[in-house]
DNA sequence: GTCTATAGGGCGATAGAC
DNA sequence: GTCTATCGCCCTATAGAC
C-alpha cells in the first residue's frame, strides 16, 4: 500500500516513519476523536498516545502540556470548519444574491459532512461548554465569535437567521454525541426526531452510531 | 436566621444540624453546580463536598460512587425540567387550542427561569455529550427521549416544531455555557446575538455570567 | 450519620538513554 | 525525534473512630 521506509519494521503499530510535520498532524487527529468522545478532562493524554500509535510522554512532549494540546485541537478544528463554511459561501454565494436558504442549505451540508471526521465537531462542542476555563473558555468565546461573524458578514445572515443556523448547529452536535441513532430502529420517536433534524443525513448518522 | 439546634457551634460551615433528607437535597444542590461548570470527568467528588460544607468521604458514602451521583444529579435535573413544562402546558394549554406559539413561548419562558438553578441544565448537557459512555450515555438517552415525548404528546407539538425548540434550547445552553455575556459591553457582536437569542432574559444571563 | 486517616490507582509531566 | 522509566500529585473509595 504506503511506501514503507527502508529502516521500518521495528516501528510501532500504524505509524512507520515520517515527517514531524505528519506525524504532529496524526497526533492532532487522535487527539480529535479522544477529545470529542470524552472531553477535555475525561480524555487522558495516554488514550491520545494510544490512538496515535505513539509514547504517552512524546504526546505531551510535542505540546506542551495536556491543554496546549487541546487548545491546538480546537484551533485546528475551528479552522477547518471556517473554511469549509467559507467554500459554500463561495458556491453558493452570500445571501444577498440568490436568497438565504442557498447558502444556509449549502453551509449545513458541508457542516453535516463535518461529521466525518471523527469528533471535530465534537471537540468544539466539549470546548464550548468549559466557559469558565480561564484559558479554554477564552479561546472558545474568541472561536464562537469567529463563527458568528462569519454567519453574519461573509455569508451575509441577518442576527436571527445566524442565531437559528448556529441552533440547528448546536442540536446535531447533542444529537451525535449522544448517539440517538443507536436506538433509532427500536425507538420510533428517536426515529422521527432524527429523520426531521437530518434530513437527507441518516445513514451517515447511522454509521457514526455504530461504529465504535 | 434559620433556627439553631442545640448542638450548634461545632458543625461545619453554612450547613448546621439538618434532617438528612435536605442534606441529601443540599449535596446534590451542590453536586449540580459543580458538575455543571465542569463536567463529570472534570468535577471531583471533593469539590461537590466543599460546596456543600461536608466530607469528600461522606459525598462518596451517600451515593455509593461519582457516576450514581452523577445520575442521580441528572435525574433530579431531568425530573424538574419536565415538572416545570408540564405547568408550562397547563397554563397555556397544548398546541392544538389556542395557537403553537402560546405553548412554546411559555416553555420557553420556563427553560429560562431553570437557567436560575445553577448547573441544572448544563449538567444535563454535560451528560448529552457523554453518549459513549455505557451508563451515562444510556441514561441520557433516555432522558432525551422523555424530553422529546412530553413536547411531541402533551405539549402536542408536531416533529419539526418540536425540532426547533430543542435546537434553540442546546443554543441557550451553550450560550450560557460559554459565559458570552461575559464580553456583551465590548464586543458589539456578541451582544447582538444575544439579544437575538434571549429577548427577555439579557439581564439574566449578564447576572449568571459575572457571578463567579 | 459524619468525620479523619489513608490506601490504591491513575494521570500529567520530567529525566535521561538511544 | 522518540522511547523507557519514573516521580509526585490528585482523586476515588475504603476503614474505622466518634
Amino acid at each position: 500500500m504506503s511506501s514503507v521506509t527502508p529502516r521500518g519494521a521495528a516501528t510501532p503499530a500504524a505509524a512507520t516513519r515520517m515527517r514531524s510535520e505528519d506525524r504532529r498532524e496524526l497526533v492532532l487527529a487522535a487527539a480529535t476523536a479522544v477529545f470529542g468522545e470524552r472531553g477535555y478532562f475525561g480524555a487522558t493524554t495516554d488514550q491520545v498516545a494510544k490512538a496515535a500509535g505513539v509514547s504517552q510522554p512524546y504526546v505531551v512532549r510535542m505540546f506542551g502540556s495536556k491543554e496546549e494540546l487541546f487548545l491546538a485541537v480546537v484551533g485546528r478544528a475551528l479552522e477547518r470548519l471556517l473554511a469549509t463554511f467559507r467554500s459554500a459561501i463561495a458556491e453558493a454565494g452570500p445571501a444577498g444574491s440568490s436568497g438565504v436558504t442557498a447558502v444556509t442549505d449549502r453551509m449545513a451540508q458541508s457542516y453535516a459532512e463535518l461529521l466525518a471526521d471523527r469528533g471535530l465537531l465534537l471537540s468544539l462542542m466539549h470546548g464550548f461548554l468549559l466557559g469558565t476555563e480561564p484559558v479554554i473558555g477564552e479561546r472558545m468565546r474568541d472561536g464562537f465569535g469567529q463563527i458568528y461573524a462569519l454567519l453574519r458578514d461573509e455569508a451575509g445572515l441577518s442576527p436571527e437567521e445566524a442565531r437559528v443556523f448556529l441552533a440547528d448547529g448546536m442540536l446535531l452536535n447533542t444529537l451525535v454525541s449522544l448517539q440517538l441513532a443507536r436506538e433509532v430502529d427500536t425507538d420510533a420517536a428517536f426515529a422521527e426526531l432524527l429523520a426531521c433534524a437530518l434530513p437527507t443525513k441518516l445513514d451517515l448518522i447511522r454509521g457514526l452510531g455504530t461504529a465504535r
